[in-house]
Order: structure tokens, then sequence, then C-alpha cells
DNA sequence: AGTTGATGGTCTCTTTTTGAGACTTGCTCT
DNA sequence: AGAGCAAGTCTCAAAAAGAGACCATCAACT
């Protein structure tokens, strides 16, 4: 069984699957906070198969206000998955790819994708329980 | 190379990997729903190793709120990811644990953590050019 | 017999995040 | 001249999250 706390820095923290769980130096917390986020991981997926401009993002997922969608390229450019390349042309148009690190993040993405597919159902049902229980 | 929109009900939507990124009716959103949210994905890692109980998970991890920490349950347990069991001791105790679902889920999850391992350096430094840059 | 601590929560209040939608600047098309 | 698109920004309202007090019940100390 594992340990599932230890010491970091002195302070006590949780341990999951030999990985501290520290708030302030959490690689699966730093993850998880974008893949987590309501549009990075369906932005990440929506870059899958090539580049796409602003535009062409907001008419792909149409219930993304402007706003967060540029907040949510800032936040994966940030971070290092997606790039941003702006083309000299007038109007000036931009251009969002995925970058190695996305296309790597994509690869566990699609395994996600995959297992909410076989397991909606199971999903949808145990909802339906829990609600007539309650 | 993929169609990226599809017809889903009269209604033009995002097919990502085949899969429509419809908002009323997505599996995708569904689960990242779940394993987005803030606590969610760390909850059920924290069950990796067994049941513990509602104080227990809050020592485990400290900074989570008392508030949020019975919603992140109901809301996991609503969708059948873990169970939650009551023992007629004095006082009651109250113990949560992983449904098949959740250890299905849970085999994901691990692989996520370890590539957040993996990456956590790329990440960071990815964060590091964009803040000097801006 | 009174205080303390544990149990598993709920309630209220404040702060943070998100969403909806108007507005911007420069250029092209009609 | 008027409309429309490019890629956003700005403001204000609504929703979600966090902090922390509070609850009832029981056991163990003092």
């Amino acid at each position: 069984m594992n340990k599932l706390t230890g010491d970091v820095k002195g302070r006590r923290v949780a341990m999951v699957c030999g990985v501290p769980m520290d708030v302030e130096n959490c690689p699966v917390r730093d993850v998880m906070d974008n893949i987590g986020g309501k549009w990075n991981s369906l932005m990440i997926l929506s870059l899958a198969d090539g580049a796409l401009r602003f535009s062409e993002l907001r008419r792909l997922i149409p219930d993304i206000s402007q706003r967060m969608l540029t907040q949510t390229l800032r936040d994966l450019q940030r971070d290092g998955y997606i790039s941003r390349t702006v083309f000299p042309t007038q109007p000036p148009s931009v251009e969002y790819a995925l970058t190695d690190l996305g296309r790597s993040l994509l690869g566990l993405l699609k395994h996600f994708v995959d297992w909410s597919v076989a397991n909606h159902g199971a999903i949808r049902s145990a909802r339906g329980v829990y609600d007539a229980a309650s």
C-alpha cells in the first residue's frame, strides 16, 4: 500500500501515486489546471487536425465567448501547448497550432475521448439513479 | 483530414476525433466536467489506494474547504465514480470508495500523472519564456 | 460536571471566474 | 456610402469557489 502523506520542505502533504500533491509544487495540478479548464482540452482537440484561425475556432465552438476564447488561447500558449503566428496580411490573420508538447498532450486526450464515449452511458445512468433517489 | 463540423439535429456543431462536441449531448464534455473540476481528479487519485473517510480526505488534502469537499464528493458520487457508505457507529462514520467506473477512470488519470511529471519541466520553462516576453 | 475534541456536514459572506454583449481599428467588397 | 470581416478589448451581470462560523451527537479528559 502506498504512503498517502509525506513531507515536502517540512510541510505534510498528500502523496498520490508517488507524486506529492503539494499545492505550490505539483506537476499534476499544473497540468490539470490546463486540461481541466472548461475550454482548454476542447481547444487542443479542435486543433488536432491542423492550425486554425481565431474566427475559425469561434465558428467551430459556437458556445464559447470571444473573451474566453482569447483567454484560453493565451493560457495554452503560455504553457507551451499551442503556438500563435501572426501573418502580415491585411487585415492581419492569426493562426493557432499545436506545438510538439500540445500534440503530446493530444495523445492522452484522445484516450479520454475514447473512454468518455465508451462510458458515457454508465455515467448517465448513474446520474439518473442518483437523481431519482434524492 | 477529419471533418471539423457536422450536423446534429439540424444544428451545426464541431466534430473532434469523430465525436460531436455538441453542448448538450457530448460525452467528452460530460467527462471533462468531472475530471476537469479543480478537485475531482485529485479526489479520485486520493482514493486510489482504498476507501477513505470524510475527515481523512480533509486531512489528506489540506487546502480544500469542507464545502468543496462535500460538493466534490457528491458530484463524483452522482456520476458513479465513487460510492458513499455510512456505518452505524457512534458518531456515524462515512466511507468513500472508488466504484468500478471510478477505478476505470483512475487508469486514465495515472497516465496523466506520468505525463505531467515527465513534461512538467517543459511547461514551466514555456511559461518562463512567455512571461519574460510579455 | 465541564471542557475539549472528533464525527460529517450546512450556512452565509466575500472574492474570483465566467459569460453576454457592445465597441474598436483598419481594410475590402458592393 | 454602407456593410462586413479581421482579432481582439471593455464593461457589467451571473455563476462558481473559498473562508470560516455553526450544528448535533457522542467519548474522553480534568
